[in-house]
Order: structure tokens, then sequence, then C-alpha cells
DNA sequence: CCGGCATCGGAGAGCGCTCTCCACCCCGTG
DNA sequence: CACGGGGTGGAGAGCGCTCTCCGATGCCGG
């Protein structure tokens, strides 16, 4: 029960542990980072101290040697000035998308130790911020989620050279990695299965078209149809939250009352119709067959929805890895990894 | 168009600035932190060279002197091993509860430069992480939300002397700061509107027992009840999510066929309440009156929720503020915020 | 028995910043 | 005209760590 604590204010630090246990700053920073032999006797000489005084290194003053701070920043990029009402944050984390995509990011980089840092990009000023807080060194580099193609962060990034890996492809070209799905393919699969039901008069109501994924799903989805020999699709565009697929559907159904299948760019919107077509008493899918998009856990439909799965967190995990891949070696190639959907049959189609 | 860019490698540093701005070192500091005069000429010639050479400060260097980062964590703590399934990182991004705390700190944080670190303990080895990591400086405080009651990291970070402060009141007192929700008044609030609406034969769908809130809610309503003058309230354990609201509701229904209100303890568990009455053919709110508890603007029910509306941004704002002022005033006395709840008459009762 | 080569611990120079002194200048005052 | 004091800039000492040298030691072959 001696007191030999270390004699200093505050923390330990390296060199009370290396007082402790004899030895010099040096030798300790070989035992914690394992770096070089040391003597088995010594390392546990060392282990004791560290136990002994509490000793936990001190972040700050590791990365400002090794230029590194193994944190990443996780930014979520759109624009602010949107369709007014809520602030950018609320709108952002209500959706379930950025949920699950966060999900898959932490449980790829939790196990490696190290943490994201949260940050949101809504104008020029704080896009600005993020590249700051890039080059300052306060994260390794960044995973952006736009909400929009246009979004100007992602160019800002490769300009100042620092590392960073997108959800889904750039609306422009321009030399990035990024994660994406196959949302033709997706759509097609959801075109097929409509037409392998049955169904002779299919509509889709679409996401923003100012949005790739959207426009993607969209023309994926006419061209299927297209092969099937249905060159024409009625389609409204919505805005991928519930209220617009609910309207969506009442204008497809007024404007044609035939429909008896629909194909809907993701499941929040699809909830909506499913809702709509309640309340005009249609069945589901007897009198009209719904197909969503994503395959979203969190949302509870009645009849449980056939949706076209995309493994968000999957992907998000593949956003994480070529991150840390782009981080650890500066000249890592830039990739562009597309995962395949796929279908997942439930009642409503 | 002088070349007199820094002579030495990498990122400028406040060394390079000083030489192109023909001063010391302490005087770009000054320019840069606004500390003390600085004669406005040499500000102006501080800040064109910071321009010139596109300086940022390094925040490792910064923070190895000030003991200051500039983020705080943000800890979802629960336990992992909870019913299987879903790892812990799914679960709790899935759940809309999560995104709105979220959206309320960033949206609190964010206007004062400081980001969050997103953080997960669900067990002895994450937790300690979690004191580990603001113990090595790379976090200046945690926010803590945990999803039960008997989590051990609260304590931990109090013996451990670290600024934090958690989303509700812990199960045994600690001394940290908290900010919670008037639970019992929100569910008095229900009853009191179920019993005006003339309802004789209310239930109530509590949450998990081991969550405080849950309690509270499922105790406050029962004593609301009984000063109304219903001594017994019949009453079925959820876990807070949809697809237990449903299985409740039918359990209820099936047990006290004449019920004509119920009281869910979230708006989650409502949604499925609300599938399982129109499953058995009841109208809501003609047959039986539903209400909710959070106002989760995330679910979208049909006929929309009457529910007790909890304001999560809010609280988590001012959790965030709390917490920062404990960074900055060590000896800041702890402090519970407790917010009153509101009743959202809609049109499911 | 000695030289050469691994092996392994120590010394010390920074990393980029802040902040305490200290020196200096320019007032006003006696 | 000497002196004191407020205002301003510079010098320099760290903050706690990593990492490159270097030197000491032990072991091998010649």
């Amino acid at each position: 029960m001696s007191t030999d604590l270390p004699h200093t204010p505050g923390p330990p630090t390296l060199e009370d542990v290396a007082r402790v246990a004899g030895v010099s700053r040096a030798t300790v920073s070989r035992v914690i980072n394992g770096i070089r032999n040391v003597a088995p006797e010594i390392q546990e000489a060392v282990h004791r101290a560290i136990a002994q005084t509490g000793y936990v290194p001190n972040r700050a003053a590791r990365s400002l040697v090794t230029r590194r701070t193994g944190s990443v920043a996780l930014v979520v990029s759109g624009a602010g000035d949107a369709k007014g009402g809520e602030p950018f944050e609320t709108r952002v984390f209500a959706d379930p998308f950025f949920g699950r995509v966060a999900g898959g990011v932490v449980g790829y980089l939790r196990p490696r130790g190290i943490h994201p840092v949260l940050m949101l990009a809504d104008s020029a000023q704080t896009r600005d911020d993020v590249v700051s807080f890039l080059r300052q060194g306060s994260a390794d580099g960044a995973l952006v989620v736009s909400t929009h193609g246009e979004d100007p962060l992602p160019k800002l990034l490769v300009d100042a050279g620092l590392p960073a890996v997108l959800w889904a492809r750039p609306a422009r070209p321009i030399p990035i990695s990024y994660v994406d799905l196959a949302h033709r393919a997706g759509a097609a699969l959801a075109a097929d299965h409509l037409v392998a039901r049955g169904c002779r008069r299919v509509a889709t109501i679409s996401g923003p078209f100012d949005v790739p994924a959207a426009q993607d799903r969209l023309s994926g989805f006419q061209e299927a149809m297209a092969r099937h020999g249905h060159p024409y699709v009625p389609a409204v565009e919505g805005d991928f939250m519930p209220a617009s697929g609910e309207a969506g559907m009442h204008r497809l159904m007024k404007e044609h009352p035939d429909i008896d299948g629909v194909f809907v760019a993701n499941d929040l919107m699809a909830q909506g119709a499913l809702l709509a077509l309640r309340d005009l008493g249609l069945r589901v899918p007897e009198d009209v067959a719904v197909i969503g998009f994503d395959d979203s856990p969190a949302v509870a439909c009645r009849p449980p929805l056939t949706t076209v799965r995309q493994p968000m967190e999957d992907m998000a995990a593949e956003m994480a890895r070529l991150l840390l891949a782009h981080i650890a070696d500066p000249n890592f190639e830039v990739t562009s990894v597309i995962v395949q959907p796929t279908l997942v049959v439930r009642e409503s189609a």
C-alpha cells in the first residue's frame, strides 16, 4: 500500500508511469503501442505501473505527433432552406434512413475503437465548418450522406485532399469513393413482380426528381415496364415522406381509377399510399398491389409491405471500410461499390 | 502574386502565419483567440496572413494546452444482451426517440461550434471505453441516454469526476444532473381527458417495468384514474415497440371486451394498438378512444393520434446546456430540470 | 578471445499551440 | 524633465506524447 502516486498534480502522464515502473518514457510508450520488442518482465512492470497509476494516454498529445485522431466525421449534407418548417437537424434525424446508416457505420467502427462525430452541413458556412474540422485534424476523414444530388460538399472535400466516402453516386462525376445501390435493378425487380402477379395497369409514386436515386428508381421502373409491354406508366412525384405518398396515391386513383398495382419509391410513402387506399375502400393487394422500397424495419404497415430491400447497414459499413482504407493509405484508389437489392415479398403485393 | 508560402512542408502553422505577417506567434494567437488588445493594423496584417497561408489551427495542439476539446460524447447506454436479434446499434437508431434527442442536442451544440461524438455503451467493456474516452480528453463531457434504469454508466462517470448530464432521473439517486419529463403529470393529463370524454372502462398498455419512465406513466395514470373513481385499471406490459402495442391491445380486448378507452405509454405502441383495433373491427375513437405518449412526428396514424407531448428536442437542448455549464464551471451545482408535458388532442381520443 | 551483429532501453528533439513573463513605448503627472 | 503606469508585442517555457538515434549488452562465429 505504498503511496508512490504521481507527485505531479493532475492526471498521471507517461512520465509518471515511467517513474513508477523504473523505466523511461520511451519504453512505456513502446509497451502501450506494442511497437518493437520489450523484455517480458519489463512489460509486466509497465503494466503494473499503468494499473497502479490509473494512466490513460492523452489523445491530444498523441495525435499531435501521430497526426491521427481515431475519429471520423459522419456528415449529413443537404439544403437547410428547403421546404420550411422543421429545422434541418429535426428532419434529418426523424428520417429512419439516417438511423440505419448511422447504425451501420457505428456497427463497423465501434469494434475498431473509432467513433463518429456527428455533423450537419446545410449551408455554405456549415460546409466550410466541415472542411475546417477535418483540416484542423479533428477527424481523419468523412463519411458523407447527401440528401440531394447537387451537394457541393463532396467537391470541397476532394479539392482539399481530404479522405472521404460518399453515400450514393454524386450527380456530377468527381474522383471520390462511394457506395450505392443498383436502384434500376431494384425497380426492375418490382416491375417484374407486379407483372408476374397479373397487374395490368400499374403506376408509380417517385421520389423528388432532384435526387439521383429517385430518378434511377423511376426510370428503371419505367424501362422494365416497357420491356413488359407497358410503355406508359403514370407517375407522380413525392418527397419521400408519408404524407406525399398518401396525396400521390389519391391523385393517381383519381386520374387513373383502373390502377391495380403501384411501385412506391420508398417505404414511408408506401405507408401513406396504403392509408389512402384504405380511405378509398380499396383492398390491398386484391384491388391494388403495392410495392415499396428500402425495407425499413421501422415501417409497420397493414398489410405487411412487399418491398425492395436496400441493405443500408451493410452499405454504411462498407463506406466506413472504404474510408478507413483511404485514411490508412492516401494512395488508395478511388472505388465505387454498387450493392444489389433484393425483393422481399410480404402481403401487399 | 508573391510565392511566400510556408517554406516548411505540411499544413501552415502559427509560425508560418507569424512569419508572413511579420509578427510573433503569440500575437497571431492573440488575434485568433481575440484575447487582449492588439493594434488594429496588426490584426489586419494577421488576418491577411491567415487568408494567404490558408491557416487552420491544429486542434490537437490547442487542446493539449487548453485541456479542452470542444466536443462532447453523446452516449446511448443500454443492455446489449436484451431480447436477441438485432444488434444494439440497429435497435438504438431505429427508435425515433433517439433521433429526436440527437436532433435537439445537435440543434443546441451546432451554433456553438461543438460537435457530438456518437458512442454506444452496452457492456462493461464499452462502458469503460466511454470513461476512458473522456479521461483521455477526447471529449469534455458526456450526454447520457440510458435505455433502462439500472444503468451503471452514470455512476462510473460520477466516480471518475467527469462532467455528464443524464436523460431521465437515474433509478437510484446519484449526484448527477439530469433532465426529465413529469411523466406522472403527463399520464394524469391522459386520464383526465379520457374521463372527460366519457370513457367508463379504461385500460393501459405500459412500457417495460424496468424503465422508470414507464413505471411513472403507469402509476401516474392509475392514480389519476383512482382519483376519478376508477381504482382498478387493466394494464398490460409492452416493450415500446409497435408489435407489442398490437399484441397488448388484442389481449386487453379479449380479457375486457367492454374497454372504451386506452392510454398507451408511447406512440409506437399506440400505432400498433390502432392496428389491432382496426383488425377487431372497432372504431376509434367511437368504440375505443386511444391516447399515446411522446408526440412522435414520425408516427403517422389513422386516425391521427391524440397524445401526451414530450418536448424531446427542448429537453435534449437543455441537457446540452447543462453539460456546457458543468464543463465551463467544474463547481456548477448538480441540477435537475423537470419538463411539463402537454396534451395534444387530435382525433383518436 | 575478440570483433561484429542483433537486440533492446534511454535520451532528447520536436509536434503546434497557449500563456506567463518581460521589455518596451507612450502617455500624463509632479 | 524625471518618473510611474497602462497598454502592447515578443520570448520562451511547457502541454504529453512519439520516434529517431545511440549506446549498452549479449551472443555468435572466426
